[in-house]
RNA sequence: GCCUAGCUAGCUCAAUCGGUAGAGCAGUUGACUCUUAAUCAAUUGGUUCGGGGUUCGAGUCCCCGGCUGGGUACCA
């Protein structure tokens, strides 16, 4: 027995031990019992035609609706694809088999065969004549009307949660078969999935902090991956020209509605690619999850704004969104202090210690990123905000890449990835010095062998799964997010 | 990290000025062989998140702690 159980033990709790008891003595073990399902819910309803059929299905599923008018009963199962009605009366299923199923419970998971009809009402349901207890329910689940609303309770016991709430059991639903559609897009493009380490001596391709942990064989200290980026780009260099993963990465930092410590990245690299082909892969991408996943092109948000995916998306460079939202022509021309008057004649506040880029890109994530709800590509953004990007030939202030902007946040940023070795060290340098990232050696070493020039893209799945599934809270879209024990 | 709100029966929620902690669902017993939050009758169930304090008396007021929600900061 668990913990839990010990220590809640309640008369409802007994009373269904007691029960459990009763069938043990009576030589039936419901833990032992087995089912033949033959339908689910949804394709015994899809068999039904006209009563006269007496279609024949056998389902199984958990007891989440027990109506007992005496000698009949109507009662819901629900499985994996949702509810289906049972009609469970005296005269079909045998004097002996009714009294026992009488002490079943709401929570119980039960099987049951029979021919279908229509009630009087229209619900097409399982005229039932054979009954299986399968599972013994000991607790007794949250209020059918309601539901599990506690916030707490629906994080910490996601089954309770997923038992009661549709909402949240299609939400993730369909963010499985998002990850489904993602891989068979990518696998018809040829890119092949890989798998590269989680614990690494040196966190990379990103500025994060990292979780450490140790590892006792070796006795050395280990970090949890912030990113997929150089284990992708050295598989790059060992000739998988089309390569991605999914899967999680760990960064030790705050939580938020739209931050979880473990979060699901996808990253992709297409070789003799750049960020342009990145844009028709991205669009591409979505477009298919639209198609298949949502049925429709536009996804609404909880407050009622209306994201159109269709299309072509806009495309806009860093350097203008920011001349527009500053009105100043002149903008990138400015020394630090005149760019600091003119964010607080605008109204934002930005700490005056910040380096001159990042001056700019306050203005950036605060005055311009919330805005952009409708799909943007922003591009071109400055050098001095990643490492691992190409120049741009013409304006080498600029890197040749963009970052996908909808719902008011970055999903998806992609590069024209950084093959020179000796840039790339430089570049990783001058972030070292800005204590920015540690510097990974080994990836440096494996692009001295030749990494071919390559297009790359990461897409953080869950803001992608609440932009698609209209959620408000990163923890809608994960299972199970990271809670401090209780 | 900071600000703010919440925590009462298995679940969803009440409880006035500080004065016997209530209801619905679930459970138990009974009635009902087409119900739809089924209905009807009766009934069980409480360490009010934990600890301390004020008071004749605390769910309610004060202090400390825990967990959670919302906001904010950090986060390429």
């Amino acid at each position: 027995m668990n913990e839990i159980a010990v220590e809640n033990t309640s008369d409802l709790y007994a009373v269904r031990v007691q029960k459990l008891e009763e069938m043990r003595s009576s030589g039936f073990d419901p833990f032992r019992a087995n089912w033949d399902q033959k339908h689910t819910s949804a394709e015994a309803i899809g068999l039904y035609k006209r009563d006269e059929d007496q279609t024949e299905v056998s389902v199984a599923g958990r007891i989440v609706i027990f109506r007992d008018m005496g000698k009949a009963c109507f009662l819901k199962l629900l499985d994996r694809d949702g509810l289906i009605q049972l009609y469970v009366k005296k005269d079909e299923v045998g004097e002996s088999a009714y009294l026992d199923f009488k002490k079943w419970d709401i929570g119980d998971i039960m099987g049951a065969s029979g021919p279908l009809f229509k009630t009087k009402t229209g619900e097409v349901t399982v005229r039932t004549q054979k009954i299986g207890l399968l599972s013994k329910s000991l607790r007794s689940l949250p209020e059918k009307w309601h539901g599990l609303v506690d916030e707490e309770q629906r994080l910490r016991q996601r089954y309770l949660d997923l038992i009661t709430n549709q909402e949240s059991r299609n939400r993730m639903i369909m963010r499985t078969k998002i990850l489904q559609e993602i891989r068979q897009f990518l696998w018809s493009r040829d890119f092949r999935e890989v798998e590269t380490p989680m614990l690494q001596n040196v966190a990379g391709g990103a500025a994060a902090r990292p979780f450490v942990t140790h590892m006792n064989a070796l006795d050395c200290d280990f970090v949890m991956r912030i990113s997929l980026e150089l284990y992708l780009k050295r598989m790059l260099v060992g000739g998988f020209d089309r390569v991605f993963e999914l899967g999680r990465v760990f960064r030790n930092e705050g939580l938020s509605r739209r931050h979880n410590p473990e979060f699901t990245m996808l990253e992709v690299y297409q070789a003799y690619s750049d960020f342009r082909g990145m844009m028709d892969l991205m669009r591409d991408m979505v477009h298919h999850i639209c198609e298949k996943v949502i049925g429709s092109y536009q996804v609404t948000r909880p407050d009622g704004v209306v994201i159109d995916l269709s299309g072509n998306w806009r495309e806009a460079t860093y350097k203008d969104l920011i001349i527009e939202a500053t009105k100043d022509p002149q903008w990138f021309s400015r020394s630090k202090e005149e760019k600091l008057k003119r964010c607080s004649e605008l109204g934002i506040q930005v700490d005056p210690n910040l380096e001159d880029f990042a001056v700019t890109n306050d203005v950036f994530e605060k005055c311009i990123e919330p805005t952009l709800i409708q799909p943007t590509f922003v591009t071109h953004i400055p050098k001095e905000l990643c490492p691992l990007a190409k120049l741009n030939q013409t304006d080498s202030s600029v890197l040749d890449v963009f970052e996908l902007c909808i719902n008011g946040q970055e999903i998806a940023p992609a590069y024209s990835e950084q093959n020179d070795p000796f840039i790339q060290r430089e570049m990783f340098e001058k972030q070292v010095g800005d204590e920015k990232q540690e510097m990974d050696t080994d990836f440096l070493h494996a692009l001295e062998y030749g990494m071919p020039p390559a297009g790359g893209m990461g897409v953080g799945i869950d803001r992608l799964t609440i932009l698609l599934t209209g959620a408000s809270n990163i923890r809608d879209t994960i299972l199970f997010p990271t809670l401090k024990a209780n």
